[in-house]
DNA sequence: TATTGTTATACTCTATAACTATA
DNA sequence: TATAGTTATAGAGTATAACAATA
């Protein structure tokens, strides 16, 4: 089956590909990949408890803590007391984090567009349906492995 | 351009899916996903001098220092002279290592093939060639921008 | 003079466990 | 009693800079 391990590696290419084009814009900020993701939580659905975050980024609280830490200090996200639980916190962008965001978000629409530049609309779409099954069956075997490897 | 977002939404959940695939199995193991990268280049060319590696992994060669120490405690490398430069070492995998590298072989082969198994032989074709034609794109792309980006 | 690997130092991500304040 | 967040502690990955041995 050389088909399958074909496939194989031209996802883990692409896989390490992207892993390496989140890392790189960072460089030299403040923003590290765990926090962009965070901000990223945070921009999709809006401010959150720690556990909230917690739970979206499958990180223990603890380690949530650190890194709103970081990124209050650097200004892109505020705390502030939840309204009717006084236990709980929450994480709200700030205007820079907003404006980060935009910036993210608009870098990725030209991102996107330029990855598929050269591919017709047939390919797109035969692509788009490839990928989607694909991340599909590989959920469905990810989901079998945990519930038989540590249940 | 909807499409464009569509095909990097399905490229970024797979590559989410990949991280998360390779770091699972080694939980509970002294093996962790870097280390298991180092033997990765030590299977595929052979014994390498910590600086090899260091290239091939795109980390300092400080950093190759705290990985070989680790791989090599857990038995899985060895340390050697380098037969004529005697500043260097060669590092070499162990029998262990050489074991672990073959279950690691089988099992993605196996993963390969049951990642594609409800696939027909065209789709395979064609995602396979899709892959391969938006990797070598996003290749191009970063290219370009570390050329631009840090002269 | 240049290269190989190491020691020294520091920062980020991550986890577990114990503790405080609130529900 | 249970939950939200923090302090304490620890280990892995990573980087830069200075240094020793060798080329």
């Amino acid at each position: 089956m050389i088909d399958a391990l074909r496939v194989l590696d031209g996802v883990m290419r692409l896989a390490d590909l992207v892993q390496r084009d989140m890392a790189e814009p960072f460089a030299g900020t403040s923003l590290t990949m765990s926090r962009a993701a965070l901000l990223w939580v945070l921009h999709s659905t809006g401010p959150s408890t720690q556990q909230a975050l917690a739970t979206a980024l499958d990180v223990t609280p603890r380690n949530i803590t650190g890194l709103v830490d970081g990124l209050e200090a650097s200004g892109h996200v505020a705390r502030a007391p939840h309204p009717i639980d006084r236990r709980a916190t929450l994480v709200t962008l700030t205007d820079l984090g907003s404006e980060v965001m935009q910036q993210m978000v608009a870098q990725r629409e030209h991102m996107a567009d330029d990855l598929v530049a050269e591919l017709t609309p047939a390919e797109r779409e035969a692509l788009s349906a490839g990928l989607e099954k694909l991340a599909d069956r590989y959920e469905t075997m990810l989901a079998a492995r945990e519930g038989k490897g540590s249940p």
